[in-house]
Order: structure tokens, then C-alpha cells, then sequence
DNA sequence: CTGTGGCCTTGATCAGGATCAAACCGGCGT
DNA sequence: ACGCCGGTTTGATCCTGATCAAGGCCACAG
């Protein structure tokens, strides 16, 4: 982006600071900000009226949230960590955007990625089998994590086994089988707060592209 | 969109026709054109090397396709029926949405539109039983149709039961008894090349939300 | 130090949907 | 008419991952 965007943008932009487990909004609220990630994890996810509930994403720093155009957010932010973020008034953002189509490119841009990541999980949910979504999830993490921090055989993991499970269309059970075997394989090791892919080799094989 | 836009779009825009079964483009060709489809039904699917299949989406009149911004197609576009698209040279296409951003903005709606949807269809393939899933596709498949052609009780199925089991992330008899067997209890009724909904009230009752 | 609660792991059993297998059906060409 | 072929339906059995049920681990409070 631009010199001159930016400035507009830090004109407009208000800070906000999550500690951990707050919730940013939740789905059905009116949809008055937008927001971009500065710090931390959020957990983004649709609930069904009987508790089943199904974790569309997780958000890092410099991902967006809240692009969608609806009228209401379609699915609840909760920080999984403390967070960060900038958040901008949506109806200064859509002007803005109207004067800088540099700002909607961008915005585009975030979109359509999104929306190539969202295809990419449908696979994951619709075709793949216990192990190899566990091992899609480990392995992407870890790649998006990399752009950020470079890329690191320990990775991070914020968020808790249900997420994961509720992600991925699993049982917590069965996430934590896969991860002990794994662990007994020597494919990753367990440290604090997450893991240390020890096997990139055997953990990228699990997966048939 | 506006008078003006129409027209500059008029100029670049080529005319597609397609034939039953043909492919309009592959996952991995080189992304030159974007598409909006004026009549007839697409298969959208991602493919992994194993035969495994998922079933991205179908488009029908109104739908873009290939708005993503990526170098390559991430999935394969077949036609279901006779299909007619606009194509239109990608390059051109990202000019004339610099000069005119109402063109941007409308691109960007269509993204975050399929991204609303891709999202709730994660939760269909991560959280839903079998005849959820089923019940899901049907009653949003209904509802798009209504939205270009009006209401109607009968609904017209242009994909395959393997392509609903593939969108599903079932197999192709889960499909076919869990229709089936509405059929034995009169919620639909079987009418050539798609069905007719008799109990709207107990199909959508099968959804908790 | 000990109790408590949240999360995670591990084991035993169950079941929803997959897989395997066969029959059915309708359209088409000869 | 007939046989063929692809897609679909139906039935029998299997298996992956869910469910049910304990137990373990650790951080934190009293």
C-alpha cells in the first residue's frame, strides 16, 4: 500500500487491545467495524442452535476481519491470546475505498485469498481422513506462521485441541490420538505451548496433494 | 452497475459456448480469463492425486468465475448443461477495475459473497450428519434457483449423485438412500432431471441451525 | 502441602456411513 | 426388438472415527 493510504487509514483507525478468551464480536452483531490483526491469535467460528460448533479460521497479524459486506458478522472473533488490533468504522472504510482504489485492491486481494483458503479446508473437510487433516492443519499453520516469524521447526499453537478438532471436523479424541502416535513416531516432539516438527519429511508424506 | 460500465465490459467481453461436459478450464492452466455465467449449470471441483474429488461449488447464470487473483485456476470448471459465459481477458479486465472502481466494487461484493457461503458450507461438511448435509444442499440449491427463476416446488438437478456426494463429502449411496427415503415418505417426489418438493416444512426441519 | 478444575490422554465399545457387491433402469444404437 | 452402457438403487458387511468412561497432568488457590 501506498504512503498516502496508510496515512489516511492511521486517521481512521482505532486501536484495541483483547486480553485472553474476550470475545471481539459475535455472530448476529451489527457489522460497524472492520479490523486488521496487529498481535496474537483469534479463533473465528460458527455455532448450530445444539452446540455443535465449527471453527471456520484463525486469524494472525495482518489478516483482516470482518470484510464480508453483510449487514451482521456471520460468525464470532474470540482472542485466543492477548490481541491486537486496528479497527476502522466500516462506512469510513467503504469511503475511503471509494476515493482509494488502491485500498479496495488490497481489500480484493485479502478477499479472493481467503476465499482460496476456504476452498483448500473444503477439501480437507469433505475428502480427506483423520490423519491427513490433522497433518493439512499442522503443515499450513506452520507455513503461515513462517511468513510472519520465518520459518521455524517449533510452532506455536494457541489454541486448544477442541479448536483444533472443531476445525477440522474431528473429535478431540482423535486429534490427540493422531498427535501421540506422532509423537511416539518421532515425527514431532511435544514442547510448550505447541510443538517441534522433528520429520517434515514423514508429516508432508501423510498428505497426498 | 452503471450505463458506462455495461458498455466498456460490452466491449471486452467475449462469448463462450460450451457443450455438455465440457471443460472450461483445468486446475493449474494459466489463469488468463474471468468468466460470468449467462446460462447453464458448472462443476467446480479440486481434484487429488489419489481420484479423491471435491466438489468446490456449481455456478449457474450470474456467478463469476475465476475472480481469484492467483496466476493459476485452483480448481478444474466443467459444464453440467449447454452452458453461455462472458470471458474476459484478465489484464483488461484489471485495467478497466482501476479506471472504474464501482466495477472493483462490485467483484469484491461477488468475492465476499462466495466467501459467506464457502464458510457455511464448511460448516455443513465439518458438523453435519449425512441427511443434513443432503437436506442442506437441497434447500440452498432450491433457493438459488428461486432467485434467478422464481419459487418453484420443482427443482431442477443438473449435477450427478456422484457430484452431490462429492460436494457432500459423502459417497454416492448415502446420497441416493437418504433421498431415497424421502421419497418413501413423500417429502420430495422423483420428476425427470431433478425433483419436486412436496414438505418443505420436514426438509427444513431436518436442519437445526 | 493438598485440593480443585480445566484440559488432555488413553482405553473400550459403538455406530454412522463407507465399502463391497449385485441388481435395476432408461436411453441409445443397431 | 435387443443388448449395451452409464448412472442409480438396494442390500450386506466392514471400519474409521465417534462416543462413553477413566485417569493423568498441571497450574493455581487455600
Amino acid at each position: 500500500m501506498s504512503e498516502d493510504d496508510i496515512a489516511d487509514l492511521e486517521r481512521l483507525a482505532a486501536h484495541v487491545e483483547l486480553p485472553t478468551r474476550a470475545p471481539l464480536f459475535h455472530a448476529g452483531d451489527l457489522a460497524r467495524f472492520v479490523y486488521t490483526v496487529t498481535s496474537g491469535t483469534l479463533r473465528l467460528q460458527r455455532d448450530l442452535s445444539d452446540g455443535r460448533r465449527q471453527v471456520i479460521g484463525f486469524a494472525i497479524p495482518g489478516d483482516f476481519i470482518g470484510l464480508s459486506l453483510d449487514e451482521t458478522y456471520r460468525f464470532s472473533a474470540d482472542a485466543l491470546t492477548a490481541v491486537s488490533l486496528c479497527r476502522f468504522d466500516r462506512k469510513d472504510f467503504t469511503s475511503l475505498s471509494h476515493s482509494r482504489q488502491s485500498l479496495l485492491e488490497r481489500l480484493h486481494l485479502a478477499a479472493t485469498h481467503e476465499l482460496t483458503i476456504a476452498q483448500d479446508h473444503m477439501v480437507v473437510l469433505g475428502r480427506r481422513r483423520a490423519e491427513e487433516r490433522v497433518a493439512a492443519f499442522v503443515l499450513r499453520w506452520r507455513e503461515r506462521l513462517g511468513r510472519i516469524n520465518g520459518r521455524s521447526a517449533t510452532v506455536g499453537l494457541p489454541m486448544s485441541r477442541q479448536d483444533m478438532a472443531d476445525h477440522l471436523g474431528l473429535t478431540i479424541e482423535t486429534v490427540s490420538r493422531t498427535m501421540a502416535r506422532w509423537m511416539r513416531d518421532r515425527i514431532i516432539l511435544d514442547v510448550p505451548g505447541g510443538i517441534r516438527v522433528l520429520d517434515q519429511q514423514r508429516l508432508a508424506a501423510i498428505l497426498p496433494d
